[in-house]
DNA sequence: GTACCACCTCAAGTTGACTTGAGGTCAAGG
DNA sequence: CCTTGACCTCAAGTCAACTTGAGGTGGTAC
């Protein structure tokens, strides 16, 4: 496949594949003239870095566990970090949907206001305020 | 409260309030001489904040949510869509910790190669690859 | 009453993740 | 063969979300 065919199949612009390629984030297999060659599982690849990226990790967090080389990391324990972060991570995005699909339907005047909003924006910023700040939850993007 | 005392108890540093008051996500009640005064419920909205960023919405989309004026906003339907968006980033997010999971204890060669992992991601990005492209994962983002 | 220091403003700098543009190259079709 | 267009490189630009710095101000403690 050629860069076209790649950022055609995957939604992902050509000019970000080669901004990846040299990130080391993905990687040619070759190339034919000047035109690089990449092999079809450069989309599950792709797939993976996006999946990643949803999840709120930068590239190079995502380069650390899907490995700079060919396949993902072998560190085991990074891999089970980075899977407890995302689970606290899933934990406050849950409460939050609830809070948005409450507030939609709640008649109270403010949602600060509304017992339920508050007690599922509490859950989701447990231990956020007051002792610890907020750090939790915004660190893993500030770094 | 004065921007120090707030800072400290959100964890949001000073430079970071003065911008968010800026860009009217939030809002002092006064000043006491040149010096911002914050109600304590500014807190509250700091950690709706900082939960809109983790779940990957921009400041400008979280303004919206919670509303540049005082309160959260009134359009429902904005509300609900929100919620729905976020509901599919958490099921992605999901399946990417279980992967993450599987693979830090999976002994697969490759974990490309794993069924179970390429399940999950496939269960996550489904729809992405071949037709349609990656752009659901990555467009809000992207905005 | 004065010195200090935390707070102020406003402009400019930083970082991550890309995108854009100018100028060059080469495989393929005519 | 030779033109053409998709691809190449490398440098610079952009955008969001902040941070940093220089120079100013005014409650508060001494």
């Amino acid at each position: 496949m050629d860069i076209a065919e790649v950022a055609k199949r995957s939604g992902v612009p050509a000019s970000t594949l080669r901004f990846y390629e040299e990130k080391g984030l993905i990687k040619s297999v070759g190339r034919l003239g000047l035109r690089r060659v990449f092999e079809v599982n450069i989309l599950e690849r792709l797939a993976l870095i996006a999946l990643g990226q949803a999840a709120g990790f930068s590239l190079d967090e995502i380069a650390q566990m899907v490995g700079v080389n060919g396949n993902p990391n072998i560190d085991r324990e990074l891999l089970a970090k980075k899977a407890d972060e995302l689970d606290s991570t899933i934990q406050k995005l849950i409460a939050m949907r609830d809070g948005l699909r409450h507030a939609a339907v709640c008649s109270a005047p403010s949602h600060m206001e509304c017992p339920k909003f508050r007690r599922l924006l509490g859950l989701a910023a447990s231990g956020a305020i007051k002792s610890g700040g907020l750090d939790q939850l915004t660190k893993r993007r500030r770094s």
